[in-house]
DNA sequence: AATTGGCATGTTACATTGTAACCGATGCGA
DNA sequence: TCGCATCGGTTACAATGTAACATGCCAATT
């Protein structure tokens, strides 16, 4: 059992089902949302559809100009509005260092934001590291410090883009 | 001596000479620079010193304000050019969820950026925990993933500000 | 001393990112 | 049906960050 169950490595991006994966990600947010009996609605849920579309950081200006193809007369406020609501439920993150902004993989679940950010290509990778995590909280505890948020942003090579470098 | 050397902890804000902490720090600058070719200039100094003088974080455009005082001329380029060289230098930590700047306790080792950050008050205490740089080490290599830039921020209440807010 | 080349800075204009404030629409419970 | 809260539209603007080109300055070389 030692191996077998570990979550994938980050950044093993396997080919993956694409139109399947955001489905998924609206589908966990629907559900997630009725629970909280956070309201969902068609906007947002547009705007988290093509913050998944591109599975890699995007910014607001970005998605509103993705946004205007259905709703077109979706302004700055619009987006940011949505953004909002999103990242308050967990759904998305924002990646301070690249004012940008991703679906997170498991809104189910509190956490923290913690990314690994390949400069070359720009994927990001959510890694939820409990060892960060405890070495985080002991370090505020520490002082005592009252943590309400965590930023956790490395950048640097994926593995791909180290290869590719090297030849 | 398992106690004795610990650093001060990052929030035991005694007070102290301030006055005296900004030169020394010029002066760390001042060494560090010469030690590495580069060229402290007059208008670096100006903006570090600034920088340095607030003692919490300071956005950009506040620096701007205060530098014209003593240079007039100064412009966006101005300030963001003093500010790129300083971070590259180390001698100030960049706050990504602040757009800020704030500068670094301890310029002479080379070191990531780790900072517990009041919303409150809105003091950033810098920590450069190893166990935390440890951690995120471990987590990356583990994925493959070449770091080159940490960023670390932990927002929350200082000691300070929830004893206030307890009262 | 004059030349040249590199770096720092001045200057203008603009790009990008993010918000305030106010308004109407919609839905829902009292 | 009324009142209330939330959502989103709309306008205008604030805050943050850069591109691009011009100027000045110093220092090494000739």
């Amino acid at each position: 059992m030692r191996h077998a169950a570990k979550k994938a490595p980050p950044f093993k991006r396997t080919s993956h089902d694409h139109g399947h994966c955001v489905e998924d990600a609206l589908d966990r947010a629907e559900t997630l949302c009725d629970a909280q009996g956070a309201r969902l609605t068609d906007l947002r849920r547009a705007v988290l559809e093509l913050v998944w579309r591109g599975h890699e950081p995007i910014g607001a200006y970005a998605l509103l100009d993705a946004l205007r193809k259905t709703h077109p007369g979706a302004a700055p406020p619009t987006i940011y509005r949505a953004l909002e609501f999103l990242e308050a439920h967990g759904l998305i993150h924002r990646i301070e260092s690249l004012n940008a902004y991703i679906g997170c993989d498991h809104p189910e679940r509190p956490h923290v934001s913690q990314f690994l950010i390949c400069a070359k290509c720009s994927t990001a990778a959510e890694i939820d590291d409990p060892s960060v995590s405890r070495a985080l909280s002991k370090s505020a505890d520490g002082a005592g410090f009252a943590v309400t948020r965590q930023t956790v942003e490395l950048s640097g090579l994926c593995p791909t883009c180290q290869r590719e470098a090297r030849a």
